[in-house]
DNA sequence: GCCTTATGAATGAACG
DNA sequence: CGTTCATTCATAAGGC
């Protein structure tokens, strides 16, 4: 079960429409004085009621997922430093700490390790194989399968895009620009969800 | 203080990445009674609902302004999203790098929206429904049909791969949890908008 | 302190 | 549909 707490997010606001798309919220509040008669709805208005209930409550988790994140990476600076072995819990204590954003860093065994089986032709190992891998490299620190595979990924497309480099110099005088300056504006036109 | 009881409406959802359809069909049915054919609620049952939506609505307003602000220079800086308008093949004339195809990258709202649209169950959408979503992403940017059937299909199989390589990493010095954001309703309990 | 580079991870698009 | 490729983003490390 999950209970909201109001409280904190109470504002002055409230005086668009926007929100109120659905029908529900005209009266604000102390809608039906002394009436005692129930409500009677039928079983299509109550599924639109859940479905709207529902896309309301996907939305919020889903912003605010998208809030911690972009506010992570402005406060990453309070972490603890690289999946190394260290990562002494300081945090252990009272710590809120959020943001786990941290990226796995191969220690020299493992990356000798990699490169070598990537250097002995299996360019693109399968599945089971990198299980084996992995399984291999978690004698030298931590790591999971998809490290693994991205690894190798990356490994491919960049060694891939070596041969390809080396001849390009002459800048093209890329158009990057055309920006309208008043466009940052434009884009605040409270669009709401269209659902 | 005001406080809402959610409990009734999404107890199941939040696995995200799967089907978690949200939808009421298994206790749609005459839970109450099993007489009656109709929904019967009270005033409080009604005003609760009628406060739950119009907080999640609030709550999305708030949110929203909020992202624009976060976001703004994020899209702005991007320039405009994709290729776009000019999308200059550069003819051959010595430069055959040329900055080419470039690929579309979603607005922050194209996000959410399409998001909202896979979690609320159409996970596959059809062609008309394709078109639907594509007109109303083009109001955030530019977009295609074939850049939303392909976003659809890489949620697809992504999702699905994701549960099935649960990584399997040791704990080793793990700093306290909070990894990315996915708990279930962890970011409901308290911290809901640490903000 | 920024800036540059290296590289782990995310993701749009394409392939079979 | 599942897998792979190609491009991009984000961040750790190192130089200045």
């Amino acid at each position: 079960m999950m209970v909201l707490e109001m409280g904190a997010l109470r504002h002055g606001g409230r005086e668009r429409e926007e929100g109120a798309r659905m029908q529900s919220e005209e009266d604000d509040g102390q809608s039906q004085q002394g009436v005692l008669y129930v409500k009677v709805m039928t079983d299509d208005q109550m599924e639109i009621l859940r479905r709207q209930i529902s896309a309301y409550a996907t939305i919020c988790e889903q912003l605010v997922e998208m809030h911690k994140e972009l506010t992570a990476q402005h406060d990453s600076l309070s972490g603890m430093r690289l999946g190394s072995v260290y990562c002494d819990p300081l945090i252990a204590s009272g710590g809120h700490k959020v943001s786990g954003r941290q990226r796995w860093m191969p220690t020299t065994m493992q990356l000798q390790i990699l490169e070598s089986i990537f250097q002995q032709g299996d360019g693109t190992p399968d599945k089971k194989k990198i299980k084996e891998i992995t399984s291999a490299l978690s004698k030298h620190g931590q790591v999971s399968e998809t490290n693994v595979y991205n690894w190798f990924q990356n490994r491919r497309a960049r060694s891939k895009r070596k041969q390809l480099l080396p001849l390009t110099n002459n800048a093209e005088s890329e158009v990057e620009e055309t920006d309208f300056p008043e466009d940052k504006k434009a884009n605040v036109e409270k669009p709401f969800f269209p659902f």
